[in-house]
DNA sequence: TTAGGGTTAG
């Protein structure tokens, strides 16, 4: 039955007699309005009032067809088209190719384009659109190629699509040879496509490209799109206070932020000292009228997790009349990342009774909580869910279950699962040289090392960080220096500040200080309050104190409040018998009002976290822990390790 | 043309 009050509106202002045109107006305005199923109901009445649809009236009705999503209604479409006189016509063979392409179709879409007779711009485009959202860059520079052979001169939207498929692939630069054409063949004078080369450069990392782009837009030009791509860019690497003073000068400029503005504003806003902003942007989005949109109450569910507001969190949460697995995964992630594992628990099964199933995120989500909690058992639990749940053959996920593993001291668990990945990639190998590091198989994390690059694959910085540590605290001095000197002489990658904190504590710990210092003093970047102290600890080790009060003297002006500093030099002083040096030290502490708060370890035991101190006897079972304790550095020194480190080697202080 | 929950280091 055709519901024709419902259409009426559209109609009752033309004439009660309607022409083709004025059906096609009819449907067209629906259609804009965002109301695809009436425009197909006009369509239908359309037929049923003998007009015959024409070659302007399929198109349009594809697009309904295309916003609607439904393959079978597509396929009674398409049915009617072929039946129709304007079935060949490129307008409306374009508007199918489009609808199968938006539909996922694209071995149908492929078919029907190849058969066209004749192909514009248009035709070309929208099957070239297809292929750079799946990602086939092959494809979209063969069709390119094709297209331009054609004689059919490209337009912004092939350029957009050239941009799509470049970032599909990552390949920054593609990219900059099609901006370099698109400038070339005047393009970049679209809005739009400047908008798509922001978003470009800010994917592939280069934010100053990006804010140069920005820039060459003229002020009146610049849409809300031209904004929120940049403060997307910014969002990408959570530089909130960039993202944040973008969106004041859009205000400023007396842009209306929509959804997508405040959605990528409160996703860059991730830190516990920004929380007071956080709450802020929560209350434009309600001004805006944007928290209606649950993808926004998602958002802001992570974002006071990851702000340390896990009550606010959850109130939004529990306030939510429809929630989705991502609205589910935002609060589990909150839980779980501040180490509260029996709320995750009784969430993941709350999740399992409101219908919902866990997918990908919400399994990393739950495995990166065991690591940092240091809960193995509940990890390997999550481990044979994921495996009965058709989850564990995804790369990530391994990855992630192998970091747990290797954080949890279970380097055998690790190893097995490592081994039956039947595809690595260079997280895997990164993930368990790192774990092989952190569990002092060293060996081990060179083997892996170069087993990886036999095979071919390509390590990044952070394989390199891995090498580096692993070289560091096995003491390899020869082989850290290989590694370091292979990064940018084969790999062409620039050491980064870690890096050559790493090689300078290498080189520090082997007493080679003065070279540490040297390397401290020619590399590009500031050094850190890290690099630092791993010279003065080098210092202390190898009781160099000319040294260790110039590097002290740079620690104490970059953060006098850090006590181990304090500590670390006064240690030097006492090792060297200069009491007056130590006696000064004391002052400064107290002069500067630093109190040495003790490091804290902790470790769950059946289930249940027990925290310690240096020198901590407060435990219920200290004094038996103790004894162990002496024990087993007596078997040690049985087994002729002499060289054991005081217990209480600390200088008393503070 | 822009947008939500997440894996390797720190």
């Amino acid at each position: 039955m055709v519901k024709s009050l419902s259409v009426t509106p559209y109609l009752s202002r033309y004439s009660s007699f309607p022409t083709v045109g004025i059906w096609n107006s009819s449907i067209r305005e629906a259609v804009n309005q965002g109301h695809s199923r009436k425009a197909l109901l006009l369509f239908r009445q359309m037929k049923q009032n003998g007009s015959e649809p024409d070659n302007f009236t399929f198109p349009i009705v594809a697009k309904a067809c295309c916003k609607l999503s439904d393959p079978k209604l597509s396929l009674v479409f398409h049915t009617h088209v072929v039946k129709s006189p304007f079935g060949s016509h490129v307008f409306v063979q374009t508007a199918l190719v489009d609808m199968y392409v938006k539909h996922g179709q694209l071995v149908d879409a492929y078919n029907l384009f190849e058969r066209m007779p004749v192909r514009d711009v248009a035709s070309w485009n929208a099957m070239l659109v297809g292929f750079a959202q799946s990602g086939c860059l092959g494809r979209v520079l063969c069709l390119f190629h094709q297209m331009r052979f054609a004689a059919v001169q490209p337009d912004s939207v092939t350029c957009v699509g050239l941009i799509q498929a470049c970032l599909h692939a990552k390949n920054l630069k593609m990219v900059k040879a099609i901006h370099s054409y698109g400038i070339r063949t005047g393009m970049d004078a679209d809005v739009s496509v400047a908008n798509t080369w922001i978003g470009a450069y800010s994917k592939c990392g280069d934010l100053d490209l990006a804010k140069v782009i920005f820039d060459g837009i003229d002020l009146d030009v610049r849409t809300v799109v031209s904004w929120n791509s940049m403060i997307a860019g910014f969002a990408n690497f959570e530089k909130f206070l960039d993202a944040l003073s973008y969106y004041k000068s859009m205000l400023h400029g007396g842009l209306r932020p929509d959804t997508s503005t405040i959605l990528s504003l409160l996703s860059s806003c991730v830190q516990y000292e920004f929380l007071f902003q956080g709450t802020l942007i929560h209350s434009h989005g309600i001004q805006l009228g944007c928290v209606s949109d649950i993808s926004v109450v998602n958002t802001l569910i992570s974002m006071y997790s990851k702000c340390g507001d896990i009550v606010s969190a959850r109130l939004l949460f529990d306030g939510m009349s429809h929630r989705t697995c991502v609205s589910w995964t935002a609060i589990i992630s909150g839980y779980s990342k501040k180490g509260d594992l029996d709320e995750t628990l009784g969430l993941l099964h709350a999740m399992g009774a409101a219908g919902e199933k866990p997918d990908l995120v919400t399994m990393l989500s739950l495995i990166s909580g065991c690591t940092q909690a240091g809960a193995l058992e509940l990890g390997k639990w999550i481990n044979s869910y994921a495996l009965s749940n058709g989850l564990r053959d995804n790369i990530i996920i391994c990855n992630a279950l192998i970091d747990m593993y290797a954080k949890c001291g279970s380097m055998n668990d690790a190893r097995d699962l490592f081994y039956i990945m039947p595809e690595k990639t260079v997280v895997s190998w990164t993930t368990m040289i790192s774990g092989c590091a952190l569990n002092g198989e060293f060996k081990e994390a060179l083997d892996l090392f170069h087993t990886m690059l036999e095979r071919g694959l390509k390590p990044n910085h952070i394989t390199f960080l891995a090498v580096l540590q692993a070289c560091t605290h096995a003491g390899l001095l020869e082989k850290g220096m290989e590694c370091f000197a292979m990064m940018t002489n084969v790999y062409n990658i620039a050491p980064g500040l870690d890096h050559y904190s790493c090689v300078a504590d290498l080189l520090g710990r082997r007493g080679m200080i003065i070279e540490a210092l040297k390397l401290v003093q020619i590399m590009p970047m500031k050094p850190d309050t890290g690099i630092w102290s791993a010279l003065l600890a080098a210092c202390k080790i190898h009781r160099n104190r000319e040294i260790g009060e110039y590097v002290s003297r740079h620690l104490f002006e970059l953060d006098p409040q850090v006590a181990v500093l304090y500590v670390e030099m006064a240690n030097i002083y006492a090792s060297d018998g200069k009491w007056d040096g130590v006696a000064a030290i004391r002052r400064m502490m107290k002069c500067n009002k630093v109190k040495k708060l003790p490091g804290q370890s902790v470790i769950q035991v059946n289930g249940k976290p027990h925290v310690f101190t240096v020198e901590d006897r407060g435990h219920p079972e200290g004094l038996l822990l103790y004894s162990m304790l002496d024990n087993l550095i007596l078997q040690l020194k049985e087994e002729g390790y002499l060289h054991l480190p005081e217990r209480t080697s600390e200088h008393e202080l503070g």
